[in-house]
Order: C-alpha cells, then sequence, then structure tokens
DNA sequence: ATGTTGACTGAAACCGGTTTCATGAGACCG
DNA sequence: CGGTCTCATGAAACCGGTTTCAGTCAACAT
C-alpha cells in the first residue's frame, strides 16, 4: 500500500505546490483556494500519505502525550483512574504514557526521565519524591491527584474528611466501642488523610484514642492478611475502617468464611464505593469517591492550555450506609 | 537552570567542535578523542543540556514506546499485564503508551492512530477488530497477548487447557454432578478456550453437556451478579467454575454472604492464582498463569530487533488445588 | 486612474539530532 | 623515505513537518 515512503516535499511536488502549502491543507488552519486543496487532497489520497508523526512533533515541539504516574498496585481503583484520565485524554487527540512500574529506587529518574517524553504529567500521590516532583515541574505541567499541591504544581483529590463523619456514625448512631483501622498511614497522602479523620472523630467523641492501625497495603490480599491480625484474637474489635474497599472485601471475605456474621460479629466499612461495594452480602459501607472524575479532570488540567488555577481542586464525596455497618432493615 | 535552550549547535560552539562530535559523545556510539570528550563535557554539564526527544526520535525514526491495549477492565489481571510489560519495556529504554478505553466502536480507529505514535504494539486479545491488527501490523510489529497468532503478528497466550484438567478433577475425583460455568465465552478468546476446555472434559468423562455458561463479565461483581442466577434458585450446582479468579472471588463472597457452605454446599474454582485466592478462607482452587510471563515476553519480542519467532508462544499453567473445591482437609 | 486592502502562495528558515562521506594527520610497513 | 592504513573529526545531508515573511494578484474605495 501506498504507505509512509512519501513526505510532504513529495506531496507538494506531485500536486505542483509548494510544502507549505500541503501542510496548510492537511492542517486546516489557513484557508486555501479550492482548486490547489482538491490537488493536494487528490495527491494524498492516492499515496496515502499521513503527516510523520516526528515531523511534526518536531516542528511543534509537543509530544501528543500525557504522562499518568502511579503506584504498581492492583485493583479497580487503578484502572478506574487510567481510564478516566484516557478518555479525557482522547478527547483532546492526546496519547497517555503510563509508568507504573515501581522499584521505587529508580522511580524518581524514572519520572524525570519520562519528563522530556510528554507534554504533562499527572502523579499519584506517594508515587514519587518532592525533590522529583519539582525537577519535572520545572520542565512542563504537572498535577498531582489525590495529594497536596506543591508551588509548582496544582492538585486535584478528594475529600478525604468524610471519613470522619463516618467514624462519627460507627461510634455514636451504632455505638460500637472498639474500632480498628486498616491501612499505612504515610503510605499515600490519601491514607493519612483518613487514618487522620479517624482519629479526629474519636477525639471528637471523646472516646479514648484508638489501637495503632494495622499496617497493610491497599489490595484485596492485604485485607486477607488484617484479618488474621484482627479476627483470630480473642480481643477483636466490632468494627473495622477500612482505608479502601478492597481490603474491606478482602476482609469480609474472611471473616466470613472464618463463620463470623457481618456487622453483628463485626462491622466493616469501605472506602471507594465500588462495584462490587454495592453487591456484596452484605452490602459494604463505604464512602464514595469520583475516581473518574479525579482522573478526568486532571487530565483536563494538563490538557488546557490557559492558565492553570492553581491550587487545590477537592472533589466531593459521600457517605453510603449499607448493612455492612449494622445498617439497614437486611444485613 | 541552565535548561533546554541549548542544542546541539550550540553546545558544539561553545566546546569548539562540531555538532558531529557532540552527539558523539552523548551516544557513545564511536570513539573520541579524550580531549575533545572531556571539553564537550564540560560545556554540557554547565548548561545542562539534554539532546532533545524530538530530534532524537526523528533521526532515529524511532519513538521510542511500545503501544499497549488492553480491554478497560479492572482488577490485577491488567494492573499485573501493565507491570509486567512496563518493567520489561524499561530494560530497552522504552515507555509505554497504553490505551485502555473503550467505546469500542472507535477502538479500531485510535488503535491505528496510536499505531504511528509507537515502535511497536501489544494488543490484547478480544479488543481489536481483525482488519484493525493486520492494518496496524501492515505499519509496526505487532504481538497478540492471550489470543491467536495471525498472519502477520505473532503471540502469546497460556495453555487455557488446563481447564480441561480443572474439570476432570471435579467431575471424576470429587463426583460433582452438576457443574455451572461462569463467563462470556466469544467475549475474549481465554475465555473461549477455557470454555471448551470445559465443554470437552465433560465429554471425555462421558457426561451429559452442561448448561449454557452464565455470561457475565471478569470482574468481582460480576461473580455476585452469577451468584444472583445460580446459587438463589433450588437448582443449585455442585460446583461452579469461573472463568477467572475475580469472579470465583465474587461468587465467593455472595455464597458465604447467603449462608451457604463452601465447599459443602457449593464448590468454586477460579483461573489465575491471584494473590486472593491463596487467602481466601477457604482457599480457592485455580489455575496458575504467568501473567507477568505473558507481558514481559509480549514486551520482549517486541523490543528485539531480531527475527520474530513467528508463530504462537504458550506459556504453562499449574491446576492448584486448594480447600474451595472440597480438596484439603481444612476448608 | 491610483492607493489600499485582503487573500493566497512559495521560498526559506526553523525545530534538534544523527550519520555519511571526505579529509587530514599520524602510525606502520617495506 | 615513500606508500598504505587507521582513526578522529568536521562539513553537509538527512529525518519530516510548520511557520514566518515577503510578494503577487485582484477587488475595492477614492
Amino acid at each position: 500500500m501506498g504507505n509512509s515512503r512519501v513526505n510532504v516535499r513529495r506531496v507538494a511536488e506531485m500536486a505542483g505546490v509548494s510544502p507549505a502549502t500541503v501542510s496548510r491543507v492537511t492542517r486546516g488552519t489557513v484557508p486555501v483556494s479550492p482548486e490547489l486543496r482538491e490537488r493536494v487532497l487528490r495527491v494524498i489520497e492516492e499515496h496515502g500519505y499521513k503527516p510523520s508523526h516526528f515531523g511534526r512533533a518536531l516542528a511543534e515541539q509537543r509530544h501528543g502525550a500525557l504522562g499518568l504516574v502511579f503506584p504498581g498496585l492492583s485493583g479497580p481503583y487503578f484502572s478506574e483512574l487510567i481510564q478516566g484520565f484516557e478518555a479525557e485524554a482522547l478527547e483532546t487527540g492526546d496519547s497517555v504514557l503510563v509508568l507504573a512500574s515501581h522499584s521505587r529506587a529508580d522511580t524518581d529518574a524514572t519520572v524525570i526521565d519520562l519528563a522530556d517524553r510528554v507534554d504533562g504529567m499527572a502523579i499519584h500521590g506517594g508515587t514519587v519524591s518532592t525533590e522529583a516532583i519539582a525537577k519535572v515541574a520545572d520542565q512542563i505541567r504537572v498535577v498531582v491527584m489525590a495529594s497536596e499541591s506543591g508551588p509548582a504544581q496544582a492538585s486535584v483529590s478528594v475529600a478525604n474528611d468524610s471519613m470522619k463523619a463516618l467514624t462519627r456514625h460507627l461510634l455514636v448512631d451504632h455505638g460500637y466501642r472498639k474500632l480498628a483501622f486498616v491501612g499505612t498511614p504515610d503510605g499515600s497522602p490519601d491514607v493519612t488523610t483518613r487514618w487522620q479523620a479517624f482519629l479526629a472523630a474519636h477525639k471528637a467523641a471523646r472516646r479514648k484514642p484508638p489501637a495503632e492501625p494495622v499496617r497493610v497495603g491497599l489490595q484485596q490480599s492485604d485485607g486477607a492478611i488484617a484479618a488474621e491480625r484482627l479476627l483470630d484474637g480473642d480481643d477483636r474489635p466490632d468494627a473495622v475502617v477500612c482505608a479502601n474497599d478492597e481490603t474491606a472485601l478482602g476482609l469480609m471475605l474472611s471473616a466470613l468464611g472464618r463463620g463470623l456474621r457481618v456487622p453483628q460479629d463485626v462491622a466493616i466499612t469501605g472506602f471507594d464505593d465500588m462495584p462490587m461495594a454495592a453487591l456484596a452480602r452484605p452490602a459494604l459501607t463505604t464512602i464514595r469517591q469520583p475516581i473518574r472524575e479525579l482522573a478526568a479532570t486532571t487530565a483536563r488540567l494538563l490538557a488546557d492550555p490557559l492558565g492553570q488555577p492553581a491550587g487545590d481542586i477537592v472533589l466531593p464525596t459521600e457517605l453510603v450506609l449499607r448493612g455492612s455497618c449494622g445498617c439497614g432493615g437486611a444485613p
């Protein structure tokens, strides 16, 4: 097939025009007389000419790609993130370059390296050092997700403080006395904030501070690991607040598998409201966060050539009460 | 900071050499006399020069990026896939450009569009039409994953026929009489093959053909949906064979949530052997497939400039018997 | 009839590297 | 001492578009 053996100059030559005109026709930026336009289009059609991405990128000084950096974790959260981000990027004709691997040691270097292959970069909280972010932001536009903004970059995150309302609900409305928290503060800004809200709610309700968090990751298997530590002993908590739905569901599966009843023997809550949360039995009490929206907003900030509305954008979250915390008639 | 305002010619000028020499120093392809090399390196250091990705890509006719196309699904499977792919790509200095969105309607167009931004493309089975693959393969190297190879592209997949051994185990070793299959054949080549193996095992054991598959997706929530169809009626199956671990775990969670015992009331099996499978209670009987290896092999085929060992590479899988099928002392 | 304006168009510069090719110098061989 | 070979090096071509700048021509106003 007439493939990429032809370039602008060849096309121009064959159409009897200048390369400039060919470019004007393909881009459609400047009017071209119908006659020439027609001639050019015919040649393009016949020879299957397509402007080279290389040449165009060089000339425009634009990669047409956005970077997306996130911790190499499994689960619906990051899938949703990618898709939300990508859908928005496609809107503007950008491609998405992901960085998900994680030796943690050389992540910084890799990210900095990535910086000159993309026009903008979205970095998920808890993946890259502050210095590396600064270096990248020095070169291209950066938006951090689920984290705090910095001097050179905006941020998009969600209202993690709903966790306070959820904790309060468990303590006050249900009267649970002993709550456990599953997740690793410091692991990510999100979890840190949720843990702090958890603490704050205890304080606000004048309860004594809760036990140390069960420091595990954010995957479903981590919920199962947490189950071993929380459910097998004698001092089982009344309710377990998990940093996300994944761990909550892992924990629930383990609890049920041990013959415990949820919420009678142990209440469980999550964070995310992923599809499975509503379908579990009992359905999972959780906090809904707009993941897609988070990603899409980030992509939009990166793509928008207009001024950055600097600072932090915080998307709303919503407490979703279902059976697993003890609410509702049917468990 | 001395940023990208400088280019080869500037550096060359300042170092008192030709651009060619600068290039030779940065690439290290051809020996340069110690003196000049030193001078050039000093200038580079002082002005923070870094070769532009644009210029280099254009000159080398190489993007330094690989494409990865997969269905926009959640879950550990695809996370693992991305990471395995990316880890391998980083090895060779390539970036990874993903396409995960799925309007299905314009996916073909998007994929073809992506083809001239990358040097090679990995396409997951069941995402793109054969014609689109052909078009892309006409332009760049293509490897399909978890699918069959085609005239112009190699493939990497796993031995799905272990599903036959698993089914036989349930029918013969455990003597279950009524098996159900959860998953949508035709949805993806993987599921198709697994379903066929499931059928073949019935035939080989001289059992009457099983019921129609429960046609749901591959996510955990789909397992919960399948549960509604399979577990609530009177004609509950003895054992449910799921197309992957995700759905199996969703189903198990639903079963336990309904007060059913696994495997006594219903046995459940999966496919993948993801981390959660071993940690569930009861632990999940499944088939282990090397997802990372699948992705890494694919990336290697794409990056390797040497001749394509055309045809299909099939990676081995392994039957993993645990409690959920009725094996083992402890459930 | 002449100055002005506006719309198209092409030549040339530009984006930033890499690589071929020719040359000059020094080393080695006879 | 002359011829050949090797090696480092620079000039120039090349990769493939986009855009500025200047110029042509026709329409329009005065």
